[in-house]
DNA sequence: TATCAATATGGTAGCGCTAACATTTAGCGA
DNA sequence: TCGCTAAATGTTAGCGCTACCATATTGATA
């Protein structure tokens, strides 16, 4: 409503909101210190402060992160990539993430791969043009490119839920450790015919370092380690199908492994129709520790796996990476723990 | 690796990777063609296009978005914002969202209010200072600085959830009515005793809404129409307590009308437990739909949201109006399915 | 009072890109 | 060939903010 006899050579759209110098002409500073009370406030008297707030409350300024961004090649975007939202195991590492960076005023951008490495790759570049201040991203496979743009790029970098060789920051669980511990439980309970079920395993290639442990130990038990895998998604009907077919082609089997807790729920509520008991007919164990795997009867023998955990330890080992915070361990083993139900 | 003897009076660091000038000067072409090439490549001559493609692949150059949104004052940015992550029903309106804006090149900036109104309202404020293109909100309950922000703002704006009096556009479906359409299937059963069970439905407000349309067929009907409320979380272990809590205080209740699928489940596997027949000694009914519903026994009466649908819905609707499309209808009722299970 | 360091504030240029306008080139009929 | 229009490309000036350096102010000390 003023500063018009100006002549603008060239008048652009712009987003028409308060900048930060309408707060500076209000609280008669310089930009700057706006500025400053935004980013550092500590930084100004507390007077010009006080002076600055009210004028910033006075105009109605909202804040201009892109500008903000851009002049200081810094976002405070956190890029978190993962393979699947239909997991509830990457929502709950997501929830996580969440709750940790936003706390230090922190966004994340997420992105969902699908499970295809090119896509993957395809995300992590556009996420670099966001000019994100740090990487979160699911498993320690990528494709050359992307291994070439993690090895290449500046930031903390998380690659989480499995454990091995990190390009930097590794959070997450010993895989293969999780499918010995289930193996020599279920060997301890006196279980000879184990079958590993688990569904789309291309995918999802940290149920098959399980079924790797797994294996390990049964053969050093003298014992076959038969796989089947199935290929639908990992949900409470494949369960339930993986029971029939387990049934039907391996009849001597007295004990399951399942993959995941979906598929061995799927599993537990089918024996309960068919009347097949659970564990004297047949044994059933999971992975994951989902709720309702304890809600069923008989409840759910499995591995709980902290997810939520993952997510937050992340997000701690990058924020303090960030703030410059003296380098700690860059691996982190979020553990395990076996519960003994009633099913295995 | 070139121009060195100019004298940059003010250096600063940038992000040292090469820009969109690095590659105009390998194509000899001039900047803005560049940003053609990348923005309306249709604008661009054939020969030109491929020289700067090839020149982009030589630099290895990356897109800085930030740069581009400040200059077009459009960032591409979708802001979403939910109440919460635990709840299957967000994840998967989410899911729906990510999967039509991801292809029109739209990121999402995810919000989580955990049902504060204030923080709802500062992170619009924020999600706003990223020059968001549009924005999805859950509900159409905010308190007035939102309401009044909303107003304001010019950008699209999708209120999704449940129908009424939207700002802008309106994605969900009849909660009033859902809770009907149950009442009537309960009364039409022959139920007389219906108890009506939430979790903490200061929250979820959307479970009141039901609870009204219930209460409504109820004492049409010239019945009572009690209403429990838990304080927990709307989970398993709640719909067990529930159960129990009933039995205890309404021992003459035939039919508990609970107010999702998580507490009904959590019922009849508790139901299971402690060998009270459903439905003979109790009916249950739930809302939502959730897969886990259907494996159970006896499997679950309930009411399937499209949730997915709202999801795509809004997004499309949204799509349609940044790219200019002829405004369609604002108001998507995307309706709802009553399933008739063994449950009730 | 002069001296110096510490603290607080300001001026200016530029982050990397694109809107707006200007100019050149190509295309085509008379 | 000359126009003329449409298509392709270029020039310039910001978008709104912060890094960098410079200057002013303060306060403690000699």
């Amino acid at each position: 409503m003023s500063s018009s006899t100006q002549k603008p050579k060239r008048p652009r759209k712009g987003s028409m909101q308060p900048t930060i110098a309408d707060v500076a002409r209000e609280a008669e500073v310089s930009a700057i210190t706006v500025s400053r009370v935004l980013n550092a406030p500590a930084s100004v008297r507390a007077k010009t402060r006080a002076r600055v707030e009210a004028a910033i409350d006075k105009v109605g300024y909202v804040r201009n992160m892109l500008a903000g961004s851009l002049a200081s090649a810094n976002s405070r975007f956190i890029a978190v990539v993962v393979p699947s939202l239909s997991n509830i195991v990457f929502i709950e590492v997501i929830k996580g993430l969440q709750s940790e960076f936003e706390k230090h005023g922190y966004q994340i951008l997420l992105g969902n791969t699908d499970y295809d490495l090119e896509r993957e790759c395809q995300l992590v570049r556009t996420f670099l043009g966001w000019s994100s201040s740090a990487l979160v991203i699911s498993g320690l496979r990528h494709n050359d490119a992307c291994q070439r743009i993690l090895r290449e790029w500046p930031n903390p970098i998380a690659e989480i839920m499995e454990l091995g060789e990190a390009v930097d920051i590794n959070v997450g669980l010993d895989h293969p450790e999780a499918g010995r511990c289930m193996a020599r439980h279920l060997l301890s309970c006196g279980y000879q015919n184990i079958v590993y079920v688990a569904a789309q395993m291309a995918n999802d290639y940290r149920a098959r370092l399980r079924y790797e442990g797994h294996r390990e130990i049964l053969e050093a038990a003298g014992l076959e380690a038969p796989l089947i895998e199935m290929d639908q998604l990992g949900q409470f009907e494949t369960g339930a199908k993986a029971l029939d077919k387990v049934k039907a082609i391996l009849p001597e089997a007295d004990a399951i492994h399942f993959a995941n807790d979906d598929l061995a729920t799927g599993a537990i509520l089918h024996a309960q129709r068919r009347g097949i008991r659970v564990p004297e007919d047949i044994a059933i164990a999971g992975f994951n520790g989902l709720p309702i795997g304890q809600h069923i009867s008989p409840n759910l023998t499995t591995i709980c796996s902290p997810r939520e955990s993952i997510g937050r330890l992340s997000a701690r080992a990058i924020i303090a990476r960030l703030e410059g915070k003296p380098l700690t361990a860059s691996s982190h083993d979020v553990g395990f723990e076996l519960h003994v139900g009633e099913s295995a």
